[in-house]
DNA sequence: TGTAAACAAATGATGAGTCAAGTACTCCTT
DNA sequence: AAGGAGTACTTGACTCATCATTTGTTTACA
C-alpha cells in the first residue's frame, strides 16, 4: 500500500523464486521453439496443430478417435473438431463413424498425407537438431527427465 | 512412396531424435504451465500477456518504450500495441509520447496497478512453487541453465 | 537542404484457441 | 424398459495473437 513497501518489492534479482524463474524459462524457450517450427510448417501449408494431429496419427499407424488425439496434444475438444475439419478439407485425413460406438468418429491418414509428411520429415529433423544444437546430448536427456518429472507432478484440472 | 517405406518409418520409439523429444517436452510442459498461470490471472481480470507487461514495468521501475517491453516478452510489435490499449482502458498504465523521440511512446504503471500486482504476488508465487514442486532445487537450477543455453544458441529471426 | 532508408507504433484482416451450450448416442440403474 | 447420467463430439460467439500494410517521425548521406 505504502510507497516504501512498493520499493521493497523491487528486487535486484529479477525473480521472486527459483520456481518462477524456471517457469518463465520454460515458457520463453517454448515460444521460441514454437515460432521456428511454425514457420517451417507454414511453408508446407500446415499449422503446428495440424501437423501434430498428422504426426500422432502416423505414430499410431491406425485410425484413432478424435478425443484420443486431443488427449495426446494439450488441445481441448472443440479445437480438435476444427482442426479435423481443416485436414478433411485438405484431403489429408478421413473421418468415419465407429460401428461399435456411434458417438465416436475415427480419423486416419489418407494416402495423400504420407508423401507430405515424408517431405517435411528431414527439414524438421534438421531444424530440431539446429535449434537444440547448443545443448549436449547429456543435457538434453537431463532436460527431458526433469520436464517429465515436472509434468507428472502437476495434477490435472 | 511405397507401403514398405511407410511402415519402415514407423518406429517403436516414438521420437525420431533426442532433440525432437526435448522440444516436444518443453512445449508440452510450457502449455501445461501456461494454462495454470492463465487460470489464476483470469480470476484477477488479467491475461497472461497483460500481466507480463505489468510485471516487466514493475521490474524496470520506470517508464519504458513499448518495443522494449515487447523485446522482453516474445511478443511481436502489433500484439504489444493492443495489450497496451487494453491496459490503458483498465487504467493500469499510462502512455506518454517521448519528448526526445516522438516516434516512441513510453508506458508506465499507474498507482492503481500496484495494489493489483501485490494482490496477485503471493498466490502466484504459491502456484509457481506448487507447479514445480516435483523437481528439486538443484534440478530447477539445471533446468534453467540448460534452457538458457538452448535459447542463446537460437539465432534470432 | 532534400530525399531516401530505417524505425516506432498503429491498423485491418485473418486465424487459432476457449467457453458455453447443444446434439446424438451409450450405459447404468431400478 | 424407461429414465437419467455420462460420453463424444459439434457449433456459435468471443478473445487473443499474428501477418501485412500504413502512418508518423527520425536519421543518414548525397
Amino acid at each position: 500500500m505504502t510507497r516504501s513497501l512498493q520499493s521493497e518489492l523491487k528486487k535486484r534479482h529479477p525473480f521472486d523464486s527459483l520456481e518462477q524463474e524456471a517457469t518463465l524459462a520454460v515458457m520463453r524457450t517454448s515460444d521460441l521453439l514454437e515460432n521456428r517450427l511454425a514457420r517451417l510448417l507454414r511453408e508446407n501449408g500446415l499449422t503446428l496443430t495440424q501437423y501434430n494431429v498428422l504426426r500422432i496419427l502416423r505414430g499410431e499407424g491406425k485410425p484413432m478417435p478424435c478425443l484420443e488425439v486431443a488427449d495426446r496434444m494439450i488441445q481441448v475438444a472443440p479445437a480438435i473438431t476444427r482442426v479435423v475439419d481443416q485436414l478433411l478439407g485438405m484431403g489429408l485425413i478421413t473421418k468415419t463413424q465407429s460401428v461399435h460406438d456411434r458417438r465416436v468418429f475415427e480419423i486416419a491418414l489418407t494416402p495423400t498425407a504420407s508423401p507430405l509428411l515424408r517431405k517435411i520429415d528431414q527439414p524438421l529433423l534438421d531444424l530440431h537438431t539446429n535449434l537444440l544444437a547448443a545443448a549436449t546430448k547429456s543435457d538434453l536427456k537431463t532436460l527431458i527427465r526433469i520436464l517429465e518429472q515436472v509434468r507428472s507432478g502437476i495434477v490435472d484440472n
